[in-house]
DNA sequence: ACCTGAACACCGTTCAAGT
DNA sequence: ACCTGAACACCGTTCAAGT
């Protein structure tokens, strides 16, 4: 049952402190996802980066400029693992939109903090290039006019990284009693000053970060359909 | 000229390794804004605040479980300068959230580093809570449906905070030129396989912050919008 | 009750020196 | 060209001891 003859899969190349793999970028940004993915962002320091990689962390400066830039690389190399959206049918849009914000967010889901780590930077690089491409085509085969289609792409990134930051934080501090948590205090503020408040007060905490996320997704793609609308309404009645 | 009779103002009551003022929750609170304000929260450690207040590190613990709930704290206090909206008028609903919206991006834009200090807490607290209340009030007067009301808030604040946490940290590091920088690249791209990003290109980097914030909030207060037009909608189709 | 110094276990980055 | 150990200047937090 043991395979001692086979060779080891390249994702376990680098045990603990043994190297059998010169230095370079790719293994670097390699053993940092293994770091990131199973610890999180706050394990992933230069000094245990290095010790995974059988180094001294200084080594690890010849073939990164610092932390800054590795996590660039990092964030470049997870933009390549969105998949791209088929070409686009400007009957479905809107469902390609959300199609894709769900693909990015699940890109999100599987590396651990890497949202915190990309929230702030805007990783222009061959990967997104091809991702914003894509989008835009999506999003003027809806009719969205050009200057709305331009800062779409920026809202919706913003967004869905901002609520898969909000998910990693959730899985780390208080486990599943913080809603209760807040809950209970919001029911104990005084109905007569916070009616609202009181009334809503399970739907201001209560659902799944899912249905949720789908929630905002609605808002916002509802928002560009209605800048469509607008402009579908300029174009007929100017008769061009 | 000199007022060395006037007793000093309060904001500088504690100068740099001079301690007048016992220690207190509100006194670290003051004087950790005074560090981020002028510094940043990479500056705001807690021997660096320590030693603004004259004492060691160790001391703030008898006052603060540790750094998170220091800027927990720091929230609480910033949700107060918030504006609260005045009373809503269901015909000016939209501008009222906008104002809103706005207001709130003031005052992150006043306390450097502060959203992104912000990103993935929940403050809720007094202050909080007030604001929420008023929020929900002008989103139920615009006839926004409720589930949507209740997420709405969060929406809108992850959104203020993301876009000022952009604006923090654009102020870094390059510094008006990346917009260049980047627009250059996209140039750089072949024009045959990246056509819209080519068409588009000046608008997917160009407009100051204020307007792309603009943006934004057009499109999601336009999502909100459409929500509550469905619902009156069906409002005047039931017939109640 | 409130404050302190010293210590513990970490950081990112640089730099002279090695191969 | 690539790697290294040691050092510099920091961190957050704890803890026994002081007043």
């Amino acid at each position: 049952m043991t395979a001692s003859a086979a060779p080891e899969p390249p994702w376990r190349s680098n045990a603990e402190g043994t190297r059998r793999t010169p230095l370079s970028r790719e293994a670097i940004v390699d053993a940092a996802f293994r770091i990131l993915d199973r610890e999180g962002l706050d394990a992933l320091s230069m000094r245990r980066l290095a010790q995974q990689l059988g180094t001294g962390a200084a080594s690890l400066y010849w073939h990164v400029r610092n932390k800054d830039e590795l996590i660039d690389l990092m964030l470049e190399r997870a933009m390549g693992e969105v998949p791209l959206p088929g070409s686009s049918d400007p009957e479905r849009w809107q469902e390609q939109v959300k199609d894709f914000a769900r693909a990015s967010r699940r890109v999100f889901a599987t590396h651990r903090d890497l949202a915190r780590a990309s929230l702030g930077r805007v990783p222009f690089g061959p990967n997104l290039v091809e991702i914003v491409e894509r989008s835009l085509a999506i999003l003027k085969a809806g009719g969205v006019p050009d200057h709305i289609a331009a800062y779409a792409g920026d809202l919706l990134a913003l967004y869905v990284a901002a609520v898969s930051y909000e998910d990693d934080v959730a899985g780390d501090g208080f486990g599943g009693d913080w809603a209760a948590t807040v809950e209970g205090y919001l029911a104990s503020l005084p109905p007569d000053r916070f009616p609202l408040i009181h009334a809503l007060r399970s739907e201001l905490v209560s659902g799944d970060s899912e249905s949720r996320f789908e929630l905002g997704l609605d808002v916002i793609v509802a928002g560009l359909a209605a800048f469509a609308a607008r402009r579908s309404q300029d174009r007929s009645s100017a008769g061009a």
